[in-house]
DNA sequence: TGTATCCGATACGGCAACGTATCCGATACA
DNA sequence: TGTATCGGATACGTTGCCGTATCGGATACA
């Protein structure tokens, strides 16, 4: 059988994934050489070269892999939405998963952050690899866009702004408060970027009880 | 005098960092090399070494000029709220202000977007560098916020979120989506960051004469 | 017009990373 | 137990970039 070769092969190939992710966020993927990922996982470059052809294809499979990590995550989080029952405490929740999505899936921990706009420069001028990352983060939003939307809908809730705005805006200012934090130091301990997140979904969702006619416009 | 010998090494200064800002947006901070920097601009290594010690140090000039024209910009758009009398049309002209400083300050030109990425990475791994990239950010920030709350009391209105997480949605924002449309391709001629900016602040200023107390938490 | 200075070019030695070709030990399987 | 294959290590030549030391032309100024 292949099986045990087959899962060596697996290991060393994450483990040269492993190492390249970190060193990705320590001196970005230009700055992070073939010679010292090898190095870091344990192996020589003859091993790295035997696994990818380039860097650009290690990239590749990071992003594969984080891609099915965030589909997953997503699915998880969210399936549990349409089984919660009507009552007051709907928005607490929605809030808690979309705090869930983010945490988890999207940012994760803080290489991810740092990786993940790496990643985002990388694309821009890598045109073989632009198409698989813009896929992988438009299949995770559309999930978890279109989960959301559903669950705003059962409750009657409306947003003041477009739905897509709204993921964005959240995505974006969770990533960014983030890497401030990351960049001042801050330990960020507290995962003081949830406190925010919540306030911008609570004023930007419309109850349904609010009345709130003047400022409320349905999308 | 040394008035001509001076003017003509602010000219090669210039030039080098015109050459460096294009080349990090193009091929990232790390992969640009200092030959290629010095080529593009069409001088040697020479030239290079002879105006500044080291890559690190250029980008400190990068972020120095940067920091000037964002405050220069800022201070002139902010001007002229003050002045402008109360009246139905001031938070077309707030978002208007807000706009020209997102626009001309802090994102400025598509490569500008990508190389304040790019420094924001290379201040996470650059000990050195990193309080420079701070303080100019904060500085701008500060006077931005201050004058956007002044703004705001004079007419009464409140925030739904903190002045603070406003600021920094309103950037990452912005920031983010100009990002994207530059992966995508979109030239982004018609500058569609700007009808999302809009409707955030729209929906997260609240009216004095809203009389919107039920989601309405002012700051 | 002569001389000092300024400033970018040239020349040099050295290093680090690249990608490939080959080797060799371990595992699979008959 | 013998043999083929698999997977990582080793060895090699090449290239690109580094930082410095030195040179030479142009400008400033007396």
């Amino acid at each position: 059988m292949t099986t045990t070769v087959s899962s060596r092969r697996q290991h060393t190939r994450d483990r040269l994934i492993d190492a390249a992710t970190g060193l990705f966020a320590e001196k970005s993927i230009e700055g992070a050489s073939v010679e010292e990922i090898s190095e870091r996982a344990g192996f020589t470059r003859g091993a790295f070269y035997s696994n990818f052809d380039s860097k650009e294809e290690l990239c590749l499979e990071i992003v594969r892999q984080r891609g099915e990590q965030l589909l997953e995550t997503t699915r998880r989080a969210l399936a549990v939405i349409p089984d919660s029952p009507v009552n007051a405490q709907w928005l607490e929740e929605i809030i808690a998963k979309v705090i869930t999505v983010l945490d988890v899936g999207f940012t994760f921990d803080d290489n991810w952050v740092l990786v993940r706009q790496e990643l985002r420069l990388y694309a821009f001028r890598n045109p073989t690899f632009r198409p698989a990352l813009i896929e992988v983060e438009q299949d995770a939003n559309n999930l978890a866009s279109e989960a959301l939307a559903a669950a705003l809908a059962r409750h009657g809730a409306s947003l003041r702004i477009p739905l897509d705005q709204l993921m964005v805006t959240l995505d974006a200012f969770c990533e960014r408060t983030r890497v401030d934090s990351i960049l001042n130091g801050d330990s960020d301990a507290g995962h003081s970027w949830r406190d925010g997140l919540e306030r911008i979904v609570r004023a930007l969702v419309v109850l349904p009880a609010d009345e709130d006619r003047a400022s409320a416009e349905p999308v």
